[in-house]
DNA sequence: TATTGTTATACTCTATAACTATA
DNA sequence: TATAGTTATAGAGTATAACAATA
């Protein structure tokens, strides 16, 4: 395996909640080509269309975030902290695809600006048991307000059926059968 | 501006042919969950959806380049020599996505293996004209063999006629009328 | 001895600016 | 003066490993 390979498939593989997108942060494959060149093959593959997509609606997505504030790798902590409520840092970090060491200065940006807090556990004083605050959770509704406003905005091209076909679709490739 | 978002915009905004997923990379929003967390309205959104199905399609993507030595930037600037021959470096790098200081390293490797060349340009003696060997054109040929396959194989969840749908539903979505 | 949170370190990727040679 | 290619430098993001406290 060659060393940049290697090196965009571990990237790929445990990409993180933070930075970049897709970058791709790490490894970007595919992209938007401004210039009169001839593209070949790449606009039939999924892959480049997948990325083309994505790159579109985290932009749009990231300046919806602006007037609040949150960067999308907040937006997703503060979700998945206030879905699930006293979740340890640990299991925090794995969840949104991450590591411990990754998600103290996400989280110590979350505590300072009061809208998380680290509690004591009392069962296992080793571990804080992460909970939105009274202020996160009013931010973490108006978050969710904002996210599904800009999913209608974001998908304007498309009719509601075609919006639901697209992501029905994209479920099945992801592996979640819909139901 | 955050400065967290500002930089997330930055690299969304001009995410590179290398490297990182999208991830990637740069700011990667959304997470493949293993555990059993409460996603919340996540799994609704397109956003996180595209992104789960973007990094699954690259993983598979980045096994099979493997078999050619090629990483996913490579081909995609492979792809480009191949169908654009000629063009200088400068233009090559803007049709990729990225700058020339960061093209010079992908040719000097690429040209190392002897995939492409180099010309010295009698119009410009500025710039090179970027064109493949015949290894070059000969490993290109391969390489959409292989991607050809690679679709149909990633694509196993959904029929024919799905596949074909959710490309052209994302076309749409990223203002490409497919005619 | 193992694990939680934390910190420190190294490494990769990318952007920017400087350098040269041509124009 | 401006542009093409190149190189060097700095910055952000991430991963890894080490540390103290607790189990």
């Amino acid at each position: 395996m060659t060393e940049a390979v290697r090196k965009a498939a571990k990237a790929a593989a445990t990409p993180t909640v933070t930075s970049r997108a897709e970058s791709l942060a790490a490894a970007e494959l595919f992209q938007l080509t401004p210039a009169d060149v001839d593209l070949d093959i790449l606009p039939e593959l999924l892959g480049y269309q997948l990325r083309r997509a994505q790159v579109r609606v985290f932009n749009s997505f990231l300046k919806r975030l602006e007037e609040l504030d949150v960067s999308p790798g907040e937006f997703g902590l503060l979700v998945l902290i206030g879905a699930n409520p006293g979740l340890n840092q640990n299991a925090l970090a794995k969840a949104i695809g991450s590591n411990r060491s990754l998600l103290v200065p996400m989280l110590d940006k979350l505590e300072a600006r009061g809208l998380v807090v680290r509690e004591k556990s009392a069962a296992d004083r080793r571990s804080h048991a992460v909970v939105p605050s009274r202020a996160g959770q009013v931010l973490i509704a108006r978050l969710k307000g904002v996210v599904r406003d800009h999913e209608r905005q974001v998908t304007t091209p498309l009719s509601e059926e075609e919006r639901q076909t697209l992501l029905r679709l994209l479920c099945r490739l992801n592996g979640q059968e819909a139901e």
